[in-house]
DNA sequence: ACCTTACCTTCCACTATTGACATGTCGCCA
DNA sequence: TGGCGACATGTCAATAGTGGAAGGTAAGGT
């Protein structure tokens, strides 16, 4: 049983403040640049929502504070609780998968523009993911994969990434053959 | 610096509105169906949702409403006006990825399980993303593709849905590879 | 000393989203 | 007649997420 109360199922954001601290503890600060890296692809948050959680967090007993002077650095670290409620969360709550996506969104309707305007449409996006998919592949080639360059959390963030915009890029161009004009 | 300033953002489901209605006038309730089906895995929203935002989009004149009856059914029509806003967000705002992935968040934090646990995870994992591909493709198959069985948009979810499924099913195969024990 | 550049936290107003609850019509069938 | 299920809309409270503004600290260079 969950230590939380609340029935609500999403809360996400919590159990991946949950998770990164599982690793070590860290500042509110680091946790933001541990979002915008490792985990900008799969969970993205803003620094209000992290510092706002954090808080909740410890008046929930779940993670605790040691502040460095009164207007210091705050460095969370996980607690009993907070490690049973992660636990918890991964093996007791069913997934829901709630993917939005804007860029589906908007082929979706690519038929009220001409199809001029789609099929152009179309190659920009299929152009901008080959980029961000070439920028990933760059970035996974310059790792030395055997020197445990990166823990496995990374290594897996970063090929999901790979495939993620892999699927994305072949997708766009698919669906172009399909609004093509003729 | 960018000339163009102002508020940009996600309001998407303002435009899937607009979208759907660009195809031809429908009810609240209409409207509510498509969401569940064509929708539901690219921009998923509720019943309270809807409602509200047509309401807001009547107020902005993007869209009409005919009335049938005091209590009855609603239909709305898109207006020029729309139509406008909707080619505008097409070609003039960028799209912009926030992909949140319940199931990804999941995958990331496994270590904190035992091997045997995590393992176990992704294997169920894998098996239903495998059980929905499964019914994608039986609905796909079901369909007579040369005989206009479904529209464009239908068919390209529906094509959506059988690669993002592909996609998460081998991608939580190759996950469990690497978290395997030994 | 002054300035810049990280580092670090808090607060606020707003929109989006969820999950109920409430209400009513209509046609069908036992 | 009475109930059931599909059709159909409206409203609420609560939570999640966005996009800033506004601070304060600490270290290093000029």
């Amino acid at each position: 049983m969950s230590i939380v109360e609340g029935k609500v199922g999403g809360m996400s954001l919590r159990h991946a403040l949950l998770g990164l601290l599982s690793d070590h503890p860290a500042s509110g600060y680091d946790l933001l640049k541990l979002f915008d890296t490792s985990l900008a692809n799969v969970w993205p948050a803003t620094q209000s929502q992290i510092y706002t959680e954090l808080t909740k967090l410890a008046d929930a007993g779940l993670i605790t504070v040691s502040t460095e002077g009164p207007r210091g650095r705050k460095e969370y670290a996980l607690t009993d609780g907070g490690l049973a409620e992660l636990r918890h969360w991964l093996v007791e709550t069913p997934p829901q998968r709630t993917t939005r996506s804007d860029v589906l969104l908007r082929v979706f309707f690519l038929s009220v523009l001409t199809p001029a305007q789609g099929h152009a449409y179309l190659a920009g996006l299929a152009a901008m993911s080959a980029e961000e998919h070439d920028a990933l592949r760059a970035l996974h080639d310059s790792i030395d994969w055997d020197d445990g360059g990166l823990s496995v959390h990374g290594r897996i963030a970063l090929e999901y990434g790979l495939r993620f915009n892999t699927m994305r890029r072949e997708w766009a161009e698919w669906a172009a053959e399909q609004i093509k004009p003729g």
